[in-house]
DNA sequence: AAAGCTATTCTTGTATACACAACACGGGTT
DNA sequence: AACCCGTGTTGTGTATACAAGAATAGCTTT
């Protein structure tokens, strides 16, 4: 049947992409019941490569699956969520006191370009081409720990926490002071300094997930699809 | 057809948790292929269940499918055991950082018991005891983070590394050594003293990882089913 | 005899069918 | 009128059937 692509992979897999981009994008917002047959009309598959997709976004706890009553998205309460802010920013603060470390000649130069590139956007005033290069910013230190586990972890939980992270950089002007960090982050992992190198990134990351009003602000914005923000766009 | 309980839960999660222990237990040591039929048959369940849980296990990491090719145990490098081990140490600090801040009274009583336990057992000689009694300490200590996602992220990680402390706890005097540690950690989480829990526990966990040749001998160990270990016990 | 190609077979991936539990709605009773 | 119980419907959980790709073995050819 194969509505989507040839297949050269696993459908589920792409299924599970495809879900989970609905689900961070807001398409779904949490508390969404996730009914298999919809899905599956949705997708123009079966139920049985959406079932495996559900259990395989439910073991990364993007989905909730209760026995016999279905797969539901999450309510992100902001306590969980601050929780989670608080191990991210640990995981990228190992992460940058082992690049500092451990960084190579060529991972150097990447770091330096992907900093650059932030700065492009930032002048330009493009938050969501920052928040793109940002994303680059960040994988590159975590590739530079040379610890590739670390690596996956971290990236796994940043994508997790990717939709909140996009909506924050709009508040104030925090895509200027998220760069003016960046600047000291890459002084410090450049110069070897691995303790400055760690405090300052996990500094970085906890901001977002320290202000609990504005998160709160954040989830709130997810349940009503953003129309505020298409207007102020559009207008 | 149900072969195993009145299932109140989902089977495939059953499933999952059965076979996973047949891995870390080195029934199906690395490199194994896990045909489904064959799981299927040896549960006497249909293929259906198996594969669901064997996505989950996927999505852990603690099976690898590729597509059209089948599930298999993956096979664990040295050097990525050792990043396992690097993240675990960081994540367990962050616990005893947090801890030693945010415990509540009836968890310092808690984790007084836990550490008296490992005294029996150590003092028993017992290393299954003490390795169980161990997996206990270690828990009140993430749950004393109050970080309810960070105890969950060290939990998942210490059970996939469960196999490789189990071992261990054999080498040398290891026993002893473990247990004089947490009477360190014990002191500094009760006394508030978040920098001295931190590194003494992440110093406890990164010397299992550490050391290169003895987790080079352990995995060998996990490829010849242990023997040796059978006829100890069995005669 | 060795190498390459083809056919067969085995296993995974997907679809469909069936069973059973949970929820909803309606009728009866207190 | 409100509450309880039974029945119907909906949707999950498991089994089975079918299709397609990958591995293998046998055959042909050089």
């Amino acid at each position: 049947m194969q509505a989507l692509t040839p297949t050269p992979v696993r459908l589920s897999e792409q299924l599970g992409e495809s879900i989970e981009e609905r689900i961070v994008t807001g398409m779904y917002p949490p508390g969404t019941r996730l009914d298999e047959q919809e899905l599956a009309e949705s997708f123009g598959v079966s139920r049985t490569p959406i079932r495996e997709a559900l259990i395989q976004l439910a073991s990364i706890g993007l989905v909730e699956i209760r026995p016999r009553r279905g797969a539901t998205v999450p309510e992100m309460a902001p306590d969980r969520l601050c929780e989670m802010f608080e191990v991210m920013a640990e995981l990228e603060a190992m992460c940058g006191r082992l690049a500092a470390r451990r960084i190579l000649p060529a991972e150097q130069s990447r770091l330096l370009e992907a900093h650059q590139a932030c700065e492009a956007a930032r002048a330009a005033g493009d938050p969501d081409l920052y928040y793109q290069l940002n994303e680059v910013f960040h994988r590159v230190i975590y590739d530079a720990s040379h610890n590739g586990f670390l690596a996956e972890q971290a990236t796994a939980l940043h994508r997790r926490l990717r939709p909140f992270r996009r909506l924050q950089l709009r508040v104030r002007n925090r895509m200027n002071t998220s760069f003016s960090e960046h600047a000291a982050i890459v002084d410090a992992i450049l110069g070897g300094d691995s303790d400055t190198a760690s405090s300052m990134l996990r500094a970085h990351v906890i901001v977002q997930g320290e202000r609990f009003t504005d998160l709160v602000a954040t989830l709130r914005q997810m349940h009503n699809p953003p129309e505020a923000e298409l207007a102020q766009a559009g207008a």
